[in-house]
RNA sequence: GGCGGCUUGGCCAAGUGGUAAGGCGACGGCCUGCAAAGCCGUUAUUCUCCGGUUCAAAUCCGGAAGCCGCCUCCA
């Protein structure tokens, strides 16, 4: 079984042939950082992240590059704003950014390039591309590319030009060769942040940075290019357009491009107030439920984020967890062995199958219950044989864990970080609980089970459950 | 106006030609003093609707309805 990749310039599924055999190149368009990074930012970051896992895992020496945006209008709005320097703006946001994407178990990519890193670069291509006809620029203006230069341009979208042109809804700038030509240079205003240039001090635009930056560390074509479905037009069809028409040859094989995440049933969006911080997200919930959350739907689909979805996969994560301790606390140990097993296979098919993470988590599940039935079958001493078994599940449910970004934790310091978490709230604390449970277990010894139950139930009140096991009662939030 | 996508059980969600994965929930059972956890069983003769192609369709084609995204900064 080999990898299939839906490629967004194709429109279906192809099998992953890289450039150079054993090796990948994949360039992901980072943030812009002028804000705060929210819950959709990190579902690209965190797909990327997984589809990362899976090539490294799958044997490939992958090259990771995801860029940052830190020269744009944008963020010089924000400076001026806040009384700040554009510099200062962009590496608030760029420190909030690792802190928050390392909180999500987020892997760092091999290089994270910077625009204003990369100005020359940036310079060079812009003028290669003057040189060769297919820019040009408008003295006291800017530098445009040249749509006619181009002749595919508009393959990625499914659009063509004229089409474009006719139903424009933005005013035309009147020193556009052509409607659709787009900046790659623009003249300072004062006090803007600018470099020198050969069109005078400026900075660039949006779209020639990826192309500079993935030419400079991935070459002039490569194997995965990813974003946003919103990044598809115009922004990695100007890529596209920029790079071709420099090189002469295809620029990316394949298009990764993910879907968005609505907020109870709605778009995310400023007008409607609903903007969903990663930050505050972190605070609610574990990063792996977010993980998981977010790798519950095929990444192409739109997904909802919701308090009920949260819900239902904390429960999910939960009975993961709570298998592992089991099997644990019956004698398994928890490494990962290199050897694979039946389960791992079975993953890795969802896996190849365009990162399929939904049918993945349907293996774990599985797994799980398989390991559950054969320790409930085993009983109190567990044979050689089933433990043998177990660890083998142990191991494959690790390793799909390790693709996914979750398992991280052993069980133990799982289930300490829950009851942590849930201390910190309220105004009970653990000496208060193992109080009560050694109370009511010596009513149960008495088999006073009325001052059992009240006990239990008043626990229950807290949001506290109680489970009898045979090594004695343990407690856990709900 | 142009382009694209989606519609699967109470909810979430896989499944692109071979007879409906998985999770949550619910119900019944085993276990338990009773619970919880776990396990077993039940919960879609059917995949928005109408036609068509095929031995065979949730999956392909045509049409209808509803929802959504992009075309402007956007993950």
């Amino acid at each position: 079984m080999s990898l299939r990749i839906y490629n967004t310039l194709k429109g279906k599924k192809e099998e992953f042939v890289p450039l150079e055999p054993g090796k990948v190149g994949m360039y992901v368009c980072g943030p812009t950082v002028y804000d705060t990074s929210h819950i959709g930012h990190a579902r690209s970051v965190v797909i990327f992240d997984v589809i990362f896992r899976w090539l490294t895992a799958s044997g490939y020496d992958v090259n990771y590059v995801r860029n940052f945006t830190d020269v744009d209008d944008k963020i010089i709005n924000r400076a001026n704003e806040r009384g700040m320097s554009p510099t200062d703006i962009s590496e608030k946001y760029i420190k909030e950014f690792h802190n928050e994407m390392d909180g999500l178990n987020v892997l760092r990519p091999t290089i994270e390039p910077k625009a204003t890193e990369h100005i020359d670069d940036i310079i060079k291509f812009i003028e290669q591309l003057i040189e060769q006809g297919k820019a040009y620029y408008v003295e006291g203006s800017d530098v445009f590319f040249s749509i006619e230069s181009f002749g595919e341009y508009g393959k990625l979208s499914g659009r063509n030009p004229d089409d474009m042109i006719a139903g424009a809804r933005i005013a035309v700038d009147s020193n556009k060769r052509s409607p659709m030509d787009f900046t790659l240079w623009k003249p300072a205003k004062p006090g803007e942040p600018s470099w020198d240039s050969p069109w005078g001090p400026g900075r660039p635009g949006w779209h020639i940075e990826c192309s500079a930056m993935s030419n400079r560390y991935l070459g002039q074509s490569f194997d995965i290019h990813g974003g946003g479905k919103d990044l598809i037009f115009p922004h990695h069809e100007n890529e596209i357009a920029q790079s071709e028409a420099l090189f002469g040859k295809q620029f990316v094989k394949y298009w990764v491009h993910n879907g968005f995440v609505d907020i109870n049933n709605e778009k995310m969006s400023k007008s409607l107030g609903n903007f969903t911080m990663i930050k505050d997200v972190l605070e609610t919930y574990h990063p792996e439920v977010i993980r998981l959350f977010l790798l519950s739907k095929h990444y192409r689909s739109p997904i909802d984020f919701n308090e009920n979805s949260m819900d239902e996969v904390i429960t999910s994560l939960d009975k993961i967890y709570t298998f592992l301790d089991r099997a644990e606390k019956a004698g398994v140990d928890l490494s990962i062995s290199p050897d694979a097993g039946e389960e791992w296979q079975l993953f890795a098919q969802a896996m190849d199958d365009d990162f399929n993470s939904a049918r993945g988590m349907a293996t774990i599940f599985d797994t799980v219950k398989k390991g559950n039935r054969l320790l409930d079958k085993a009983g109190e001493t567990v044979s050689a044989e089933t433990l043998s078994k177990l660890s083998e599940i142990c191991s494959d449910l690790k390793k799909m864990g390790e693709i996914l970004g979750i398992i991280s934790q052993t069980p133990t310091a799982y289930f300490k970080g829950k009851k942590e978490a849930g201390l910190a709230g309220g105004d009970i604390d653990s000496a208060m609980i193992d109080q009560l449970v050694m109370e009511r277990t010596q009513a149960r010894k008495d088999k006073n089970f009325a001052r059992a139950d009240e006990i239990r139930a008043r626990l229950d009140e807290l949001n506290i459950i109680l489970e009898d096991g045979a090594g004695g009662t343990t407690w856990k939030f709900s």
